[in-house]
DNA sequence: AGAATAAAAGACCCTTATATCTTTATATTT
DNA sequence: AAATATAAAGATATAAGGGTCTTTTATTCT
């Protein structure tokens, strides 16, 4: 499905939206540290969200990486589509390069129904909703 | 999800049971050429599948790969099973080493209902079910 | 201005997935 | 028995994903 690297982007931006200040940059090493990711990895990743809009950033002392409140509204499927793409939604499970209802593998509607559900996720939850989630002590970012 | 190979595999599969006739083999070269995937990568995909007690095959003139009637009760689990493992369908999206109901990413329980289904499909779905809706002419598997 | 700090950028490396090439073993046909 | 056809097996090649290291650039502090 998606990406470790994609899955990696999502954490770091909704750990920045969870400290979501505009005055507070917060370092790569805390945020790789927190999220137990690789550091420069997770730098690189961050890097290209800025590149992409998505986040924000400033070098120097007391630089870091920031968000500001539309984070909140960010849908989730934004980030797929700035680090894979959305085709890696739309992929054909056994692997044709051309699949489609017009022109069906043998699973393709069938597995139209997971398929679509993850989709609708990624489309209809925004960082706001996982944020709330995760003050709730309910789910978890790290390990 | 599941990995290219995986797929291969799967369409492998499938093509067989449709020829399905226990004095009837085919090369490696026909199956490449029909399902329109690398031959040689073909070829070693069918040989794990050997080894793995999924498909027969015989060496020399007029040898080749075969299947028998059991072939249309095997889930597409199975496949799944010894190609990619079945942990390929349960990995965190995020990346998280340890993800599950008890100690959930964001975005675990939000998914849930898509992987399930799909599982599900890979679960309760035959080869024999896949062999009738090509033979429907409604799905496809070359390409 | 100079030193310190932190991200940006680029080069590089390791692993895995995907794919090919070559040789060997086995079965069939003549 | 020899020739032939075919899968099996092993070595190798290529590309992508994941990850690290080093240098550069921008910012802040003294």
């Amino acid at each position: 499905m998606i990406s470790k690297t994609c899955g990696y982007a999502i954490r770091g931006v909704i750990f920045l939206a969870l400290e979501n200040n505009i005055n507070k940059r917060i370092g790569i090493q805390e945020i790789a540290e927190e999220l137990k990711v690789p550091q420069q990895f997770m730098g690189k990743i961050l890097q290209e969200l800025v590149r992409k809009d998505i986040l924000k950033s400033t070098k120097g002392p007391h630089g870091g990486f920031y968000v500001n409140d539309s984070i909140l509204d960010l849908s989730l499927i934004r980030i797929v589509e700035a680090i894979d793409g959305l085709g890696v939604l739309k992929k054909c499970f056994l692997g044709r390069d051309e699949c489609s209802s017009e022109n069906p593998c043998p699973m393709h509607d069938e597995f139209e129904v997971g398929r679509s559900s993850i989709f609708e996720t990624f489309q209809s939850k925004n960082i706001r909703y996982f944020v709330e989630h995760i003050e709730d002590g309910t789910t978890f970012l790290a390990t």
